[in-house]
DNA sequence: CTGAAAGCGCTTACAG
DNA sequence: CTGAAAGCGCTTACAG
């Protein structure tokens, strides 16, 4: 049951004044070495700590910023919140988490709090519910209370903020390509977040690379019933020989729907995902899948942030930084054999 | 850029004193009601919010809680979390997030950060290497500062705290028990987590469970190399003909060796895992698995927590809550057939 | 080199 | 019913 010591407790027990103590604390050169060492001992021998909710008021900062993760059973923006956490670590900022759960209705009501003065900034991943119906109002209001924002993974192009993402487009033209030059003839796509930026840009991808005598072979729908039927069509009726998942739970349909039909991966199918390294390698057979580095995401997103609240950036110049992904080929395409 | 205003200002625009229009805002009956009006409609114009850093200062509260987690990756806990943002969410109260990543060092550097005061209280899973050091100090210097603490999952039972977890043990005899009423005479177990509670909980149930008759079979170890070599003996030398998985690595890695070993699921080995249901369905074969229901335990955290805050719970009193978990038929066992 | 005073934005006992 | 004053625990310009 201890107590915590405060300033002025310690100023009595030294008989010094409160402001000698503190500027001791901070090593102001307008305290004698003496002093500073005799303050510093007191302190160090009561275990004393500035209260941060005072220090804050003070600084009229919170030093703590707040991220917004739309779901944090995807093990992807886990993996970027731990990044976050890290980054947040190193200079000292507290991480406040949120988690809207895709709503959009949750997504404003979290804005709406952080306005009144809870972070001094903010992280934020857009809500799907968000992106569907285009509302983006509250987002502008962070910005108009000068709280500054950065844009994780699903990026809105046209805000005035920082963002960092992936190349969403370019790695899935890079793979599609890539199965073209194997000799691979029909390729089709599965997605259930064509609703997404990051869904839109794989797409993109994967339709910029087709060569004009190809079919695009696409399997979408957020609806798990009607997505069977439309993998039914592309995988059976099209009789593509290799697709690619843009999502966790694409690839997890396709797979069942090969086990479930005889389909061998990868001699009748070949596979690719977006996934994480800690799923991919060990299914069965092992998905060949695009790594993201969620947790360099994370990291990334915390720096812009960072140098926004210390000004180090340039005032109305937004950034917008890419990650880079990697093919990491298994056995569900088995390239090298 | 909206500047925030704050009571002083309000004050002055409506010509009262500061008092005043705290008071008002805070429905006083103190303040006549029209005055109340007044302020409120003044207040709600301006879009008025206390700076919840002042009142905080005032109240000697920080409002806002430390979530330690030992791995956000694992998506046991990002639904943990994910119900403890739910909960604190309702009752008002901020979730600050840490990660331990399983370090003993990274948890007592986080424990030691949250004595200065950034939070009124602590929710805490113990990381992985505190528990094999069995280190716990730094978890009563949280004690020793008056800072309510409330484990979660991953209990240390001796800890005079309230808990919350999982029927670890019970639910392992449970559904060994199952196994041998359906006739299964040789049960493994497959373990990567048998220095934490909660593995040691679950393999205390499955040997409970066994008949006098019966051998123990059991295939344990952190190291991924040494694994396999384990998973050999009890699958091929030993034979068994169902296998318990205490976590999730285990699972995939016996999944893994089937596949390699064209061992048939559940023909020749049936299965049963510690898993979530965001992938045993869509396991191939679906899994059969132990549903823990995380949400409900990082609720029921949030919930013990907060009654300690309210000064709700009784003084060194201490409860220890237990979430039910359920036995979940999929097609690695198919007992319904 | 040290200290008294003001102030960050609130709340609340007390006086009128 | 309203307001002046003190105070939460700090920091910092200013005076001495």
């Amino acid at each position: 049951m201890k107590n915590k010591i405060t300033l002025k407790e310690l100023s009595k027990l030294l008989n010094v004044s409160v402001s000698t103590v503190s500027k001791a604390l901070n090593d102001s050169p307008e305290i004698s070495q003496k002093t500073i060492e005799r303050v510093k001992e007191l302190a160090a021998l009561h275990n004393y700590r500035p209260n941060p909710v005072a220090v804050n008021l003070k600084s009229s900062r919170s030093g703590t910023i707040g991220v917004i993760v739309p779901n944090i059973a995807n093990t992807f923006f886990a993996k970027v919140l731990s990044g976050i956490e890290a980054q947040a670590q190193e200079v000292g900022l507290q991480v406040m988490t949120y988690i809207s759960d895709e709503s959009y209705e949750r997504e404003v009501q979290i804005v709406e709090h952080l306005t009144a003065g809870f972070v001094d900034g903010v992280l934020l991943s857009i809500a799907e519910e968000s992106q569907r119906k285009r509302s983006f109002d509250h987002i502008y209001s962070l910005i108009d209370y000068d709280i500054p924002v950065v844009l994780y993974d699903r990026i809105n192009y046209d805000m005035p903020v920082d963002k960092i993402g992936v190349n969403d487009a370019e790695s899935f033209k890079k793979v599609t390509t890539k199965l073209i030059k194997k000799g691979v003839k029909r390729i089709g796509l599965v997605s259930t977040i064509l609703h997404l930026v990051t869904g839109k840009e794989r797409i993109r991808g994967y339709k910029e690379a087709l060569l004009p005598s190809m079919e695009e072979h696409i399997a979408a729908s957020t609806r798990r019933d009607y997505l069977d039927d439309c993998i039914y069509q592309v995988l059976i009726k099209e009789e593509v020989e290799a697709v690619l998942c843009t999502d966790f739970e694409s690839t997890l349909r396709v797979y069942r729907y090969a086990y479930e039909h005889n389909i061998r991966i990868p001699q009748d199918l070949k596979i690719i995902g977006f996934l994480n390294d800690d799923i991919a390698p060990y299914m069965t057979p092992s998905l060949s899948y695009i790594e993201q580095n969620p947790q360099k995401i994370g990291k990334g997103a915390m720096k812009l942030l960072h140098k926004r609240l210390t000004g180090e950036a340039e005032l109305n110049k937004y950034r917008e930084k890419i990650v880079k992904t990697k093919l990491i080929d298994l056995e569900s395409t088995n390239f090298e054999l």
